[in-house]
DNA sequence: TTCCGCGTAGAAAGCGCTTTCTATACGCTG
DNA sequence: CAGCGTATAGAAAGCGCTTTCTACGCGGAA
């Protein structure tokens, strides 16, 4: 039926051992000997089987990447970034590369805690070569405590954990952690918030992601650390939690601009809220960014398009997807951290308050 | 070091076979028995070997999900139904579901061919139970053939295929091919020039994708019927090619309207090209619907809440990708063809002419 | 010439699981 | 009570690959 390494060798006359090393390229093998092996194997049009192969070696080529929300550009940018670097480079000196090429593979949570473990376990059962977890992590003790235990044994099994837009793990939780990547969500933050209290504004409102979430978190300690250094005063009653997306944008739009007619701008957790923020402004008949300043925060290309184009905070996403997919295939010094620097981006959908 | 299903044998006083057909619930085992087993499993946290299983079963509980961009929602959105769509629903009767469980795995082309075959070997490699194609193909007749003659063997292997997004294969390719859910653009794409030719626009330009993509081609065939069934002479001149993303709508809409000023609409091959162009009629200080009415198409989220609007043809994406999913498990009937139908949507980006 | 070392290839023992085939112990029927 | 079907569990043979260990042949050192 299907072509085993078996028929291989003896289509080619030599041992299957001698096959496998002329495909693995970890033993030397002489060159007359290979070539006849490299032809039998296009000849036969031979694949090689990933379980078995898995099996013995004890090890497989598979690399989860877990995202959030595969709809949103956010983790399809970092997610497909990872992707593109996991493949090693293409190597033209050896003609059969049946290694370095990993199969990386894009699992999505939806942001539940129980499908993010889920998916955990099926990579440790593919005995997967990495994990990428990226996007905020959920604040809960005992989901960051199975989460903490299930990355020690995946770790144990030999799979390299990297974290990618999530704090770094603290304490016991980050011995098995082989690299993290956090983006610089606070400073970000701080800095966006300056731009507007340098402008003039004071009477800000804030549209937030979903209460649980780090980034989500550390997005609004920045606004509120720029607050309190500039002495203005912070208004509960002015943030709103939702969640990632444009119709919470909209809503809460709506809801704190008739509770609070007075703001002046308003600083939206992403990107993609911000948006929302934007359409709910406009149905109230307000100008952007005349009557109101909007904030965004990730720099997506659709930042960069929207009219007036989002003043916005730049996370190389892309970058830190890339350096991720390399972390993942060894690269870096176990247990470092990187810190990815939050740029502040200053466009049109900002001014000073009239 | 690791558990292994011996170790649960002997704790349980059972024979490897045993806890083998306890978990895998396809052959009768004692209550006793079987609680004996369950117990051992949850004291000792055992994880099934995946490869290990993978190999002695010959099939794995892998599934692929190829798409062309990542980053793009139109992808994402099918991406995460099928995902959501492939795991057995929950069956609270079983206490360890270890089967049924798949593990989705989302593989990034970034539309290139030389990927996507890459992809396919990968998951042949890895003997997957299911690959799921979306998007539009691309039209190279050398390339058509060395799908087809990998999803030849794929199905040859066990491997199930469903096309989702993507026209049926036809002719002898078409035999490995499970299921194929093919989106009506040509239909949508005719409804949608037929809404503005109603409205009186007969100066209308068109943003396209990539020149070789099915879906491409599709909806400006959709466009051209449409012009021609009405009697609306087709200026090839109107027509522009790009990629599915907003800079290319907004560069051709810049073009576009500076070669011809007198275009009162124009159709984007989809809802971010589209966007695009709206934004680069606006910085030629055009005012939509009022100066020039734009249409997209697929009605993503960001359709929605656009100011205007966007009138669109809405592709029951999600619904397409969840059914994706349950063909890729083995629903619908061997070599079925399901046409998803492509409803005009109209909204506020469109209007008669002035 | 003899012996050792090196380069190369084969033999064979698993990796951890599934599954067929076989064995045992019942509880029936006649 | 003999004989048999049924329900349940174990033994053992692989699945296709990797890798250690072993073997062979040849060139150079002694």
């Amino acid at each position: 039926m299907t072509v085993t390494l078996a028929d291989v060798a003896a289509h080619a006359r030599v041992s299957p051992a001698t096959v496998s090393r002329v495909l693995n390229g970890n033993y030397p093998v002489a060159a007359a000997t290979r070539e006849r092996v490299l032809r039998a194997v296009s000849e036969l049009d031979y694949v090689v089987n990933g379980p078995a192969s898995a099996l013995a070696a004890a090890t497989s080529d598979l690399v989860g990447i877990l995202v959030n929300d595969i709809a949103d550009p956010f983790f399809g940018i970092m997610a497909g970034a990872a992707q593109a670097h996991l493949n090693a480079p293409a190597d033209p000196s050896a003609p059969v590369r049946t290694n370095g090429e990993r199969l990386a593979v894009v699992c999505n949570t939806g942001g539940s805690p129980a499908r993010e473990l889920t998916y955990l376990t099926l990579l440790q059962r593919q005995r997967a070569a990495a994990v990428i977890l990226t996007g905020g992590a959920i604040e809960d003790d005992e989901h960051s405590a199975a989460v903490a235990a299930k990355l020690a044994r995946l770790a144990e099994a030999g799979t390299r954990i990297v974290l990618c837009g999530r704090p770094a793990l603290s304490g016991p939780g980050a011995g098995p952690v082989h690299a993290t990547l956090s983006f610089d969500n606070r400073a970000g933050a701080r800095r966006l918030t300056e731009h507007l209290l340098g402008l003039g504004h004071t009477r800000i409102g804030y549209v937030a992601g979903p209460a649980e979430r780090t980034t989500t978190r550390h997005r609004l300690e920045g606004h509120r650390d720029a607050l309190s250094a500039a002495g203005v005063a912070h208004d509960p009653a002015l943030v709103l939690h939702g969640s990632y997306d444009r119709a919470s944008g909209r809503a809460a739009a709506a809801q704190l601009l008739s509770a609070a007619p007075d703001l002046t701008a308003i600083v939206a957790a992403n990107d993609t809220i911000a948006l929302g923020v934007c359409a709910g402004a406009r149905e109230r008949g307000l100008r952007i960014p005349e009557d109101l300043s909007v904030t965004g925060f990730d720099d997506l290309p659709s930042a960069t398009d929207a009219v007036p184009a989002l003043t916005t905070v730049r996370l190389p996403l892309y970058e830190a997807g890339a350096r991720a997919g390399a972390l993942a295939t060894g690269a870096g010094v176990p247990g470092g951290v990187e810190v990815v620097p939050a740029e502040l981006v200053v466009r049109g959908s900002t001014k000073a308050p009239l």
